[in-house]
DNA sequence: ATACTAGTTCAACGATTGTTGAAATTCAAA
DNA sequence: TTTGAATTTCAACAATCGTTGAACTAGTAT
């Protein structure tokens, strides 16, 4: 299933992404790109269209990696619920642990991508499309599951519920250190442990509330 | 209180911010901003000593009266309460309350505050920094009053419920047109009042859900 | 050996970047 | 009216930006 690419359009891609996480989109020069994917400047457009165009081949990459795992552990939690709906922590479960284990498997490079949907998500100039263009089945796929797991539940409360998860979710994984700082050491942004016990239930509390009766 | 600032000084601040909001901070050229803020490029240098420092102005001009407001609200609460302790709603709503009385005097100068605030939060390279800079000895302020509001919560608790609250709040406020493309149009970014009668209720059930027993 | 293609290197383009020094202007104080 | 400081304009600097065309190499198929 795996595609075969190039080595060095992979490696390209790798360095575009951990810079465009770093600095963000403007803040790297393909220039810079290059150098640290030790490649020379003219073949980032032999590999890709423009420095758009890399731009959104980091950002389809994983995505789609992304999208893939997630369903599958949306798929395995309402097939052990063949009957009732699965419960809303369960749902969340499903949306975050996925994140926990690609990063298990490859931290480096799954942190820099994190890091940079955190940004994307954040940005009015792109939020609002990129998110969509590339999350927004899925996204629709969740939404839905937890609309059975909530119901009585309006479209306003569960969307809105959404994006305060989309914002702790992408904060959480985006690893800033200011959870470091704020806490003064006594909690650390890479402490995936600690997420993994209280996000989906400080969340799944707040769709509750939101979303019954 | 109001401080005494040249015209031009604060003409470039608001185009600069409405612009770092928009495109990011390397997303937006010196030229750019003094265009928008109709003056000569040199006036940027006259007035601050580098982009850099341009940049830490429109942080900061805000973010004192942010803090203000932030902090008298909060005082507010407490005084309300002179035996026992606020709930956590209440804080809260100290919290997020002034938000949307700025927007509401403003709401297109601090919309742009808000989406360069979301951006910077989310950023690896400056969030850590630059939101402790800036907002600390405010957040552990509120973050005194939810523990008293919380008694036996630990501070990992505290400060991971905190750090979701923060995810939600910054980018709900940045108005990226991310939920009204979720929603298809069934929400809307700058429905204030829908904020105002969600956010609070589901960031409470969350920290109750940590921060409890 | 020849031809062809995929991959790579080198050198350069016009445009734009942040920043600066000096000259010109404005305007209140002396 | 003259002085002097605050503000603004103009022109330019070296550096870097995204991008491109042409030449070169490597390897495979004829």
């Amino acid at each position: 299933m795996a595609k075969v690419t190039h080595p060095t359009r992979e490696r390209i891609l790798d360095a575009a992404e951990a810079l465009f996480a770093q600095k963000g989109y403007e803040g790297v020069s393909v220039r810079q790109i290059m150098s640290r994917a030790e490649a020379d400047v003219s073949l980032a457009y032999y590999h890709f269209k423009s420095k758009r165009d890399l731009f959104d081949q980091v950002m389809l990459r994983r995505a789609e990696i992304l999208n893939e795992v997630r369903l599958e552990a949306l798929d395995a939690v309402e097939s052990r619920h063949p009957d009732d709906a699965p419960t809303v922590e369960e749902i969340i479960a499903a949306f975050t642990q996925p994140l926990l284990e690609l990063l298990a498997s490859d931290h480096e490079k799954w942190t820099h991508y994190f890091q940079l949907i955190a940004q994307v998500n954040s940005s009015p100039e792109w939020g609002g499309e990129l998110m969509t263009r590339y999350f927004d089945p899925l996204v629709k796929r969740f939404i839905e599951a937890l609309r059975a797991a909530l119901p009585d539940c309006d479209d306003e409360d569960l969307y809105w519920s959404y994006h305060f998860l989309s914002g702790a979710l992408t904060l959480t994984f985006a690893e800033t250190g200011r959870i470091d700082n704020l806490s003064g050491g006594a909690c650390k942004s890479s402490d995936m442990s600690s997420i993994k016990e209280r996000m989906p239930a400080f969340i799944a509390a707040g769709f509750r509330q939101l979303c019954t009766k």
